[in-house]
DNA sequence: CCAATAGTGTCTTTGAGACACTATACG
DNA sequence: CGTATAGTGTCTCAAAGACACTATTGG
């Protein structure tokens, strides 16, 4: 028997949340952002993912947006659903389902948003792989000491990078990853960065040449000691040349 | 900053539901389990995928199990998380964000399920295909007659198929639509009527063997008028041979 | 031995990896 | 003209599709 409008709220219900992952690619190195946590003591863990309630009138993307634009700034971030989580004691302070988002920014507006507020830091994000519960990941500082993650977060960010990873193979989301123009180098450094291998170089261009993902400018770049590679822009979809 | 205990119930909250999409494959055709609606006076659509309001104590999990239990008497089944639905108008008696799950199990058990309760009813599913919005997907009932979906569940419904389309290509998913034992004819038949093409015998069997997905037993078939074919059951994850 | 489907051998096609080669800019 | 990287031609290899062939059962 459906639910009439009384019988919502007949029972206490978790609070909605989303947890935003921005993740970037600076110079080879896979980055995401977070935020420290000012009360360590009661919730463990020194740094979390941005997120935030999700309020009546939002979409989740609404709320997605909102909390990207309070905290860092951004506006039309490339922002895709990752996963919703619901284990009832992944926050401590009381009973919160999330909706795991990754967001996607070029290195420079990644940078300037992380320098935006101080309580933000570009942490370095290192898959650890997958056990019985799923991905898992760990995040470092510029030093490389480990930042420890509160909540579930360190399980969410596992999951953005096995996500991309399988993206990677039929999708062009890492040309979210790079300005409008970019040499065909960058976007393999991009996949090579996210899989943690290398990749042939002429079987790469081949795949994205021949499925219309991107195409050339005719412009190349300027300011390079050797020769200059051809910029690329992304093909709208549906061309094929 | 983040919210504390009290800040979580600070705002008015959308509530939170499961949708629960529980697909089969009876005799070449895909079907997914519906309820029908009782107040489809002030909700436009006659049926709707069964659901629930999640509890506090629940994970979303949890719930899932606990509405299929109540609704089809099902337990132990095959159930993945698909997708957070979240637009604000989705259901016209309030806020609720729901977040959608597929179930997947043999026709056997689905037939059964769909018989025990008056108000269910095993629904062919064809697939639409995708628009801007996403996918979509539109219900018939046995006489070919178009079943109209309440809420935003024909947009759920094409999502589980677009989904189950990827997963086919590098998983085991299709062994969750067949009983323990099974011949490789039943399992390509599961394949092509997911994807609504044909299939290659060779090519496809080569390819569960290789990969170790499915294992044969020895023995076979019996009371066909023709020759039987073999038994095969999944393999144990690791096994490669 | 016929009907009907199970199961396989093998040729072709396609796409990815390997690798070496040519091309081109700056200094 | 040397250096460093861009970009390509081509061989190899692996996986998938095509297709025809053999195998096996009940009747």
């Amino acid at each position: 028997m459906p639910a009439t409008p009384h019988d919502f709220r007949r029972h206490e219900q978790p609070a909605l949340a989303v947890d935003i992952a921005l993740v970037s690619i600076v110079e080879g190195a896979l980055k995401v952002l977070v935020q420290k946590r000012t009360d360590a003591a009661r919730v463990k863990g020194d740094w979390a993912l941005p997120g935030g309630i999700v309020r009546i009138d939002e979409t989740l993307e609404d709320t997605v947006r909102r909390v990207l634009a309070e905290k860092t700034g951004l506006k039309d971030v490339f922002v895709e659903q990752l996963q919703t989580f619901s284990q009832v004691d992944r926050d401590p302070r009381g009973r919160v389902v999330s909706v795991a988002y990754y967001a996607l920014t070029p290195a420079e507006i990644f940078l300037a948003a992380a320098r935006r507020k101080g309580d933000l830091a570009a942490a370095d994000l290192h898959y650890l792989g997958e056990d019985a519960r799923g991905p898992i990941a760990q995040l470092r500082d510029r030093t490389g000491h480990i930042m420890s993650l509160a909540f579930d977060h360190a399980r969410i960010a596992g999951t953005v990078v096995h996500r991309l990873r399988g993206k990677l193979d039929y999708s062009a989301v890492g040309l979210e990853l790079l300005p409008p123009r970019f040499t065909l180098r960058d976007l393999q450094t991009i996949h090579e960065t996210l899989l943690g291998t290398a990749l042939n170089k002429p079987a790469f261009r081949r795949k994205l040449l021949d499925r219309g993902l991107v195409r050339p400018t005719g412009k190349h770049e300027t300011g390079k000691a050797f020769r200059p590679a051809e910029l690329y822009e992304r093909a709208n979809p549906g061309d094929r040349k």
